[in-house]
RNA sequence: GCGGGGUUAGCUCAGUGGGAGAGCGCUUGCCUUACAAGCAAGAGGUCGUUGGUUCGAGUCCAGCACCCCGCACCA
């Protein structure tokens, strides 16, 4: 016997178990010809299972489910990345508790400690995902530093390299001083800050009472400064072209030099130039011949070319230095200033511009081709206008860089001969050199972690080698991913694809909003917002949880959780049982065998549910195939509840205790609605939909995750609609008069009803029982001989007790002729849209976007006119 | 500065040219045999603003205002 309550603890645990030992979640052969695959944007192995994360595999999971359910064979690849940066400063803040640093234990012995470690924690996440019901096929399972896609990497690498794509050279980079690595453009994140603008003067080298000002953020940078520039067109400084200035403090001679770059509007027009620490100051050096004095170490502490102030952090030199050019009489002044500062999206330091010798991947191609595919639809973006920030991004693509100066990750297949000084990029492991020198050493870099995701769809399915995994499930059907990684991960998985396999990795994108708080905030252990999605799946029950974050995706950039919706829909999940287990008490006399609906003789009610059912499958059919998550929640949660519950459940109540035929035939819809809608509810709702299935009578299969995806016809039941409507109109109408007067519901009263036509009265009087039923006690009586409102003779004599006079109730007089007018104004429309596409003159003129929209509006406008004209007949009828 | 998204009920948001909607919250009445995690009734909106296209605009177009986000730049 059911609960009265669903208990999701028992169903969820049983029912993971369940699918996986049945082996649901692998490929399995599906219809002819019907394949759908994804990958899993794969977690860090440092992480745990958050919101984010949740959210992601939760839409994932829905769209697999209903693949799977309509017949295709669906490929699920899950996995984890290794995550350079991120895992080395895990494992170091390991050490740290045992006194430890990974430079004491050595690359080796520190690389060995985070194999260790990925063993030890890097799966934790699978399990925890494994109780949001996530259906990916775990033997397919992949990690980016595995054997395989090391192989792919160094693959992609070599080639690379051979075709000119990858080189080496010594730039400006963004250096994190702390994880003390080079990192990419998009791995530094921009903060607004309020901070100081210091203005120095420097003076000339042959008139020390006169000087130039420059106003500087760093000010400590002017220990590497090697000349001060101006706009040639400055007035201000034309006429001391030539001259030289001393570098305060320093004592360094300056050339004053003129570059267009400086904009004389800013500052005092005067631009000190260090082309060792800013990367627009590299360019002026580059132009100038300038050389490049480097004062950091690799931990931002000034080096042995800062003098007196070696080995101070760069902030304190900074305080230290502002101190001494006030002392000295060098600084003008100090002001507020807003401006952007960088910081490292693994550790939150300040980066710093810094020199030095990097690995990198030449761009420009490469995003060209990925430009390229997307305009000709070989990919489309769900929604569409993420391709916009997409194509800016790769339109103003700056070169990759690829080094890393950490010890875990892919190290670069590229060794130095130590007696020729050769480079040999390999993919396998060189023994000796061209000259024959067997002196190699590899380059101490690794590769970016974005690198190695970029192959990701194709290294997870075999490539280079093309098996028949990579053969049937390449390219990817889909992709789900939140934005906050387009640039990071997709845009580069399209470039690395396109490149490699001469396809597209995946045909299509869909990118979802990220998780924030109740006030759309987003989550963060220093804000103490943290919603930890185990809690909710353990208070309110995994499906209620899931539908939850479905069902409150929107466009903006971070979606809204709170606690409250799970609690609703957690009631939702309660509906559904409570439903179910008044249909299965209902059932147990029944057997599906017995059932063909059309043979029965439907009685408005049926047919009503009917055609709502059939339209609720056309719907969320369509928004899954679309990604419209929420809508297609919306429909099923609103169908279950609004339709079948409040009315229909109600309305069959006295049927099922009824004559024997009455029965059979409720019992065969209630079967076939119910069956239906579990299947619709399944990819959201796994495991009660699976509980309730598995007791449903006579099994169709032995589990709801392989049953087949209903199908509908819509049947387009206007008559029935309007009917039924007319019918809740009444019921609504009858409760509201009594609630009006106060009339307690176990009292016996009667009813008038006037119905405004005769063909409701008609209606009516064949559902007077089960008016009854759904406003109980009344005694209802029938009046449609009555002509003038407010008028009946039962009224007058007093024989009942409320009089319910039917308002709203459709108006099919007016309703024809609103129509009428309608066919009427869209057919003129029509006939001016199509002289305006037979117009010679407006086909020239126009611009080709305006007569394509000209020409779809045409076709709109017919259809709408067969559409409303349809409508029109069905009016007719009655 | 460039680009994107948004503005509809107290809150969160649906709404792809023709009847202003849902959930939550609120008010009122109900333990009516599937469900009080429930049922029923109700209050509550000049759809940001100004124009335009249209027979007709919350919906399409343009401008404006405000909010959010991304990218670029200023030393």
């Amino acid at each position: 016997m059911m609960e009265k309550r669903y208990n999701p603890k028992i169903a969820e645990e049983k029912w993971q178990t369940f699918w996986e030992k049945k082996g649901y979640f692998s490929p399995r052969p599906g219809k002819k010809g019907k394949f759908f695959s994804m990958v899993m944007p794969p977690p860090n192995i440092t992480g745990i299972l958050h919101m984010g994360h949740a959210f992601n595999m939760t839409l994932q999971d829905i769209i697999v489910r209903f693949k799977r359910m309509q017949g295709y064979e669906t490929l699920w690849v899950p996995g984890i990345d290794h995550a350079g940066i991120a895992t080395q400063n895990v494992v170091e803040r390991e050490l740290q508790k045992e006194g430890l640093t990974r430079q004491k234990l050595g690359r080796k012995e520190f690389v060995r400690r985070v194999w260790e470690w990925k063993e030890k924690y890097g799966e934790r996440i699978f399990h925890q995902m494994r109780r949001l019901g996530v259906s990916c096929s775990w033997e397919d399972k992949a990690f980016t530093m595995d054997e395989a896609h090391s192989k792919a990497v160094r693959e992609v690498f070599v080639r690379l390299y051979e075709e000119g794509y990858i080189y080496r050279g010594n730039y400006i980079i963004n250096w994190c001083p702390r994880c003390q690595t080079a990192l990419s453009d998009i791995e530094v994140e921009y903060e607004e800050v309020e901070g100081k603008l210091y203005y120095i003067r420097y003076p000339f080298a042959d008139d020390d009472k006169n000087y130039v000002v420059v106003a500087t953020t760093r000010p400590e940078t002017m220990l590497g400064d090697v000349a001060v520039a101006v706009n040639p067109d400055d007035e201000r400084y034309k006429k001391f072209k030539g001259r030289k200035l001393v570098l305060p403090l320093v004592k360094r001679i300056l050339p004053l030099i003129f570059d267009n770059y400086v904009d004389p509007d800013f500052g005092t027009g005067a631009l000190k130039v260090t082309p060792a620490h800013d990367g627009e100051d590299f360019q002026i050096g580059k132009r100038h011949n300038l050389p490049l004095v480097n004062i950091f170490n690799k931990d931002a502490t000034i080096n042995e070319k800062g003098g007196i102030y070696k080995g101070l952090d760069r902030y304190e030199c900074r305080k230290v230095i502002v101190e001494d050019l006030r002392k000295s009489g060098y600084l003008e002044k100090i002001e507020d200033y807003v401006y952007r500062l960088g910081k490292c999206y693994r550790c939150g330091t300040v980066v710093e511009p810094y020199l030095s010798t990097q690995w990198f991947v030449r761009m420009k191609e490469l995003a060209e081709d990925a430009i390229r595919v997307v305009k000709e639809g070989k990919i489309e973006f769900y929604p569409d206008y993420w391709k916009r920030s997409y194509f800016d991004w790769l339109e103003k693509i700056h070169d990759w860089c690829i080094s890393r100066q950490i010890w875990w990750g892919h190290r670069l297949p590229v060794w130095y001969c130590q007696d020729c000084g050769e480079t040999v990029v390999a993919r396998t492991d060189p023994a000796v050199c061209r000259c024959g020198s067997s002196n190699l050493k590899q380059e101490e870099d690794v590769l970016d972690t974005w690198f190695s995701s970029s192959l990701w769809p194709f290294s997870t399915l075999g490539w280079p080698d093309v098996g028949e995994k990579f053969k049937k499930f390449y390219p990817t059907s889909l992709l789900c991913s939140g934005w906050d990684i387009l640039f990071f991960w997709v845009a580069r998985m399209v470039m690395m694809g396109v490149k490699f396999t001469g396809d597209v990795p995946f045909r299509k994108v869909h990118i979802h909003p990220l998780i924030g708080d109740e006030k759309g905030e987003k989550m963060s252990k220093s804000k103490g917002n943290v919603i930890d999605p185990l809690d909710m799946m353990e208070k309110y029950g995994t499906d209620a949880f899931r539908f939850s974050l479905v069902a409150l995706k929107t466009d903006a950039p971070y979606l809204k959780f709170s606690e409250e919706r799970v609690k609703g829909y957690r009631n939702f999940a309660n509906k559904v049982w409570n439903a179910s287990r008044f249909v299965l008490m209902n059932l147990e006399d029944f057997s599906p065998s017995e059932q063909d609906i059309s043979s029965f003789d439907l009685c408005l009610f049926d047919r009503w549910i009917l055609s709502r059912y059939a339209k609720v499958v056309k719907e969320v059919t369509k928004n899954l195939d679309n990604f419209r998550f929420p809508q297609a929640a919306q429909e099923i949660y609103q169908f279950i509840w609004g339709d079948f519950c409040d009315w229909y459940l109600e309305l069959v109540k006295p049927r099922l205790k009824g004559e024997l035929s009455q029965r059979k035939l409720s019992q065969s819809i209630l079967y076939k609605v119910l069956k239906g809608s579990l299947k619709l509810l399944h990819p959201f709702m796994p495991f009660i939909t699976e509980e309730i299935f598995q007791l449903l009578p006579g099994k169709e299969k032995e589990s709801i995750m392989i049953s087949d995806w209903p199908e509908e016809r819509l049947i387009e039941d206007r008559e029935t609609e309007r009917k039924m409507a007319l019918f809740m109109e009444v019921v609504t109408q009858i409760r509201t008069v009594r609630a009006e007067m106060g009339i307690p519901p176990q009292k016996e009263i009667r009813v008038l009803l006037r119905p405004k036509k005769n063909e409701s009265a008609g209606i009516l009087r064949e559902n007077i029982s089960y008016i009854k039923t759904l406003v109980k006690g009344e005694q209802i009586i029938v009046d449609s001989v009555a002509k003038k409102p407010g008028v009946c003779a039962s009224a007058i004599a007093g024989d009942v007790d409320i009089f319910v006079p039917l308002e709203g109730v459709l108006d099919v007089k007016k309703e024809k002729e609103r129509i009428g007018k309608l066919i009427a104004d869209t057919e003129k429309e029509l006939v001016r849209c199509k002289a305006r596409l037979s117009s010679e003159d407006f086909l020239k003129k126009a611009p080709p976007e305006v007569v394509a929209k000209e020409k779809e509006k045409n076709m709109q406008l017919a259809e709408k006119i067969e559409k409303l004209k349809k409508r029109m007949e069905d009016l007719s009828e009655i």
